[in-house]
DNA sequence: CACCTGACATAAT
DNA sequence: AATTATGCCAGGT
């Protein structure tokens, strides 16, 4: 899959795990840290935190549509609040994805892997 | 190898 | 409902 290549050599297999399983959440759909680790039959939600901070997400991996099990936004650009967070509001509201004082309706955009 | 850290999740206050 | 404490697992130091 060519939309990894331009990533270090050195990251992680975990991290492009995550990446890759990322990259199966449609437009408009979005999925948790935790559904994203289940898919990939572990429970380290926290590493899939981490792989997304590491930020490869400015290309092409859809990091704003990772959302908190609660429905929350979560964080973006390694910020937890923020104008960062405020503009991973705008991006999904971009794709349809209705964010409402902060949270979203995950019964209605939660994307199932399986 | 022994800690420390975190874009989390859940249970307990 | 809002806050706090605890558990989680991979990476980094």
């Amino acid at each position: 899959m060519q939309h990894l290549k331009t990533i270090p050599a050195s990251t992680p297999t975990f991290h492009r795990r995550v990446y890759e399983q990322l990259l199966t959440v449609p437009r408009g759909k979005v999925t948790t840290y935790g559904d994203l680790a289940h898919a990939l039959n572990s429970a380290a939600y926290r590493a899939v935190g981490q792989a997304l901070r590491n930020n490869p997400c400015a290309p092409n991996v859809p990091c704003h549509r990772v959302v908190s099990s609660d429905g929350r936004i979560g964080g973006f650009n390694g910020q937890r609040e923020g104008p960062d967070v405020t503009r991973k509001i705008a991006l999904l509201a971009a794709e349809g994805v209705q964010v409402t004082n902060g949270r979203i309706d995950l019964a209605r955009h939660r994307h199932d892997f399986f």
